[in-house]
DNA sequence: GTCTATATACCGATAGAC
DNA sequence: GTCTATCGGTATATAGAC
């Protein structure tokens, strides 16, 4: 792995847990193992680097969240799917939090990736919701923007309580809550 | 006002602002108006001054949710009257911010408020669920318990999806999907 | 590409005068 | 109680040798 990975790398496990204002280039260069001038080399600075580590974070969450709404159960059952995926509830999300990191919010380069995660997800749950609408898998009243909303919601707020008491149940127990509401029609 | 109230105040807006790891002595002094000095006199430092803050604002927000809930209305209209509270979805929580902040989840005294808060909040909302379904007005087979931590989880997952796109819309349609799941049983 | 040296600012806290 | 001075350390970045 070249250095330039390393650092990536790097950026994006010390985002993940501290947050970008948390992070300092010099707690990046010594978990990658590499020297300022190596880091200073390959990015524009801390800024670029984050932008370009949560650009890579992004995506692969897109990926991993793909693998599971692109299949060709019914809709409903993709949308609970997702929301029964296992989750480090006491490490956080990656991209969530960066959304209450006040560096992040006010710079809209950086707060970009973290904008299109969103949207994109929402935007998907929501059609896939939409389907299940149709094929009466929910009931016709529903909103399924905000559904899809709440959704997407009850998750990061999941890893809010859990780690607030520092007890990954809150999040089980929030996705219990949340998809026994959503599947209320079936009882 | 005397100085240290000042600083108390002073502090607890920084917190809600940029959290702990973002905040700085220097700024809270000059936020209100008080040399460093002064703040170490009443405070044992910026710790002890977050942990004071901190259980201010905690306690404030527990009686703002207690003048909704513990009022005559039937269960389900309380529960869901707290969950249409005004917000200001971009600032956040002043409390659920502080979650995801990795230098307070890993100290006790300063996660303690924290922690007590959003215990007490599920816990309430818990109770207040508890009395719904004895009284027919939310559905049998749910668990209060889940579905009381998916409300918080909600609330907090809204202000979260609104700062990352910056619009207080996704707040909204964050709420009003839970609301409408929470009362589906009365279409 | 990587290293060390250096720069300027800020961090969180303490000292001691008033 | 409040102030200014000061401290050792770190944040973020640049300079320049190799």
């Amino acid at each position: 792995m070249t250095n330039r990975d390393r650092l990536l790398g790097s950026a994006r496990v010390l985002l993940w847990d501290r947050g970008y204002v948390g992070t300092s280039p010099a707690a990046i260069q010594q978990h990658a193992n590499a020297g300022q001038g190596s880091m200073y080399h390959h990015f524009e600075g801390k800024r670029g680097l984050a932008i370009e580590a949560l650009t890579e974070t992004t995506q692969d969450m897109r990926r991993r969240a793909e693998a599971t709404l692109d299949s060709s159960a019914p809709a409903l059952d993709r949308v609970i799917a997702y929301l029964r995926l296992e989750r480090d509830a006491l490490r956080g999300c990656a991209v969530g939090r960066m959304a209450l990191d006040p560096d992040v919010v006010t710079d809209d380069a950086l707060r970009r990736p973290v904008e299109e995660f969103f949207s994109w997800l929402t935007d998907r749950l929501h059609r896939l919701l939409d389907e299940a609408q149709r094929s009466g898998q929910i009931a016709p009243h529903l909103v399924p923007d905000d559904v899809s909303a709440a959704l997407v919601a009850t998750i990061q707020g999941g890893y809010v309580l859990a780690r607030a008491q520092q007890d990954p149940r809150a999040m089980t127990a929030s996705i219990d809550g949340i998809t026994a509401l959503l599947t209320l029609q079936e009882r």
